[in-house]
DNA sequence: CGTCTCACG
DNA sequence: ACGTACGTGAGACGT
């Protein structure tokens, strides 16, 4: 199969390629061309998360890469993705081949001395847990661990899997407060996941030639539309806990006299919920400086903002995160550590106070059984082929989805969109700032210092005005000398 | 190579 | 009675 056919359309000269980025990587396509039609791209917006439909046609042969491009770019139109297609994600393809080829620079030297620092953690915790559990056995192992705590120590089983007992942090939580293996085991598992997935693997992917992580960014992979991130996976450096987030500090700027520059959306996912809603009481929520989950709060449990206290801020914030992936009461009562009574009143509350986003999230449902899709804000479409299963689990999987899907999508639709748009004004301005890395609504840049000030504006602007929605796109901007240590810049 | 677990948004 | 929160990628284990 030719990887690259050049075609005439309405008088155009195209050139019609599988996958730019790749074939830009391996140096088959040698530069920026105008009139460049990815049928790799094409393929992933028209299957809409379904896997690859056209395919089929594409590589039979060469002739059918004229006809498939036929087809698509009807499709394209019919489907109204020609904005997603053609402003969208054909330049976006471009932008991650820069950022890839720019990659990360890792201080090599950090992590070594995490790496020692981790290994002794690690051999006295195997020490402490060998001598509890009165044996030394693979702690690695989930098969002799369950062994070890439900046979040997006859610990109560809290969830089956299907190959026996389950030992995930859920259940070690819960078993913590009977007994001393399964908090240590809880931080045996810490330690070695972060040793094993960032610290040991991360500084084997340093390229040899750049001394930078040269990530691969999977533009047409995700369902939703968002994009992923492999070799390394860039977008799940651990942030949460203190040890982990030792490992961001090995993440610093290409050089001295620059910085590390990181722009993220706040809440996007709950602004796009009130848009598409339309729902005045959220849409106030989002609106002015205010907080947004104390706004809910204050809303669900009727006092007044200044009178919210941590729990019921907190219980919102659970509400808010869960209904965007469509939640039910089971699992905010699970989530919250409340009964399932107390979780649906919860959730009968917050719908009482936003009626709209109930009737929005009812009518994604509804489209999806009636359509076999639902689309994002732009078009982009998923298929949902089980929304009418019989079998209940699947359907109701589906309808999560479809739920889901419309939100997490927009949001990887405006982030694209601000992606291309800051590209664009870089080389407009004629800046030496580079885009090293995106992490779903977070954009991170190298950044010399003497442009921080016009970057963190440049940046903050681009992003919020990628979308105009009814409400405002909120951006926080952060820079430091290393991915960890960074302070906000105010613009 | 499937399963489990867990890192992120 | 059932299962029960979306989307990813990666490492370790064990067949």
């Amino acid at each position: 199969m030719k990887s690259r056919v050049e075609i005439k359309d309405e008088g155009k000269s195209i050139d019609i390629v599988y996958d730019l980025k790749s074939l830009r990587k391996s140096g088959q396509v040698s530069e920026k061309h105008k009139n460049v039609f990815d049928v790799f791209l094409a393929d992933y917006l028209l299957s809409g998360g379904q896997g690859q439909y056209y395919m089929p046609a594409l590589r039979a042969s060469d002739e059918g890469m004229r006809e498939l491009y036929d087809i698509q770019k009807r499709l394209l139109k019919e489907q109204k993705l020609d904005y997603l297609f053609y402003d969208v994600e054909m330049p976006l393809s471009d932008v991650l081949f820069e950022m890839e080829a720019s990659g990360v620079k890792l201080d090599v030297d950090v992590l070594k001395e995490l790496s020692k620092e981790c290994d002794s953690k690690i051999a006295e915790l195997e020490k402490s847990l060998y001598k509890i559990a009165g044996t030394p056995f693979n702690v690695n192992s989930p098969k002799q661990l369950s062994e070890i705590l439900f046979e040997r120590l006859k610990l109560p089983v809290v969830k089956k899997i299907k190959t026996g007992y389950s030992t995930n942090e859920e259940v070690l939580t819960k078993l913590s407060s009977q007994h001393p293996l399964p908090a240590l085991i809880l931080e045996y598992r810490q330690m070695s996941k972060l040793k094993s997935t960032y610290i040991d693997a991360l500084p084997l992917l340093v390229d040899a030639k750049t001394q930078r992580l040269h990530a691969t960014f999977n533009q047409a992979g995700a369902e939703t539309g968002r994009l992923s991130s492999n070799n390394p996976n860039l977008q799940n450096i651990p942030v949460r806990t203190e040890f982990g987030q030792r490992i961001r500090k090995a993440f610093v700027p290409y050089s001295k006299g620059h910085e590390l520059l990181s722009a993220d959306y706040s809440q996007i996912e709950l602004r796009i919920l009130a848009h598409l809603a339309n729902d005045d009481e959220l849409k106030n929520a989002c609106r002015g400086d205010g907080d947004i989950h104390r706004y809910t709060a204050s809303l669900m449990f009727d006092v007044p903002e200044n009178k919210v206290d941590d729990k019921m801020r907190y219980a919102a914030k659970r509400i808010n995160f869960g209904i965007v992936y469509g939640m039910g009461a089971f699992s905010l009562a699970k989530d919250l550590d409340v009964s399932i009574n107390e979780a649906k009143d919860f959730i009968e509350k917050y719908f009482l106070r936003y009626p709209k986003v109930r009737q929005f999230l009812d009518g994604e449902i509804q489209k999806a059984r009636d359509l076999g899709y639902v689309t994002t804000l732009f078009g982009r479409r998923r298929y949902l082929p089980d929304i009418n299963n019989r079998n209940m689990g699947l359907r109701q999987f589906a309808e999560r989805q479809a739920i889901n899907a419309p939100m997490q999508g927009t949001a990887a639709d405006i982030i694209k969109i601000a992606m291309v748009k800051v590209s664009k004004r870089l080389i407009k301005e004629k800046l030496s700032s580079t885009m090293i890395m995106t992490v779903h609504d977070e954009l991170v840049f190298d950044v010399p210092k003497d442009e921080l000030k016009i970057m963190a504006l440049l940046v903050q602007q681009e992003m919020e005005a990628a979308m105009d929605l009814s409400v405002p796109m909120k951006v926080s901007v952060k820079a430091g000398n290393n991915w960890l240590e960074m302070e906000k810049v105010h613009s």
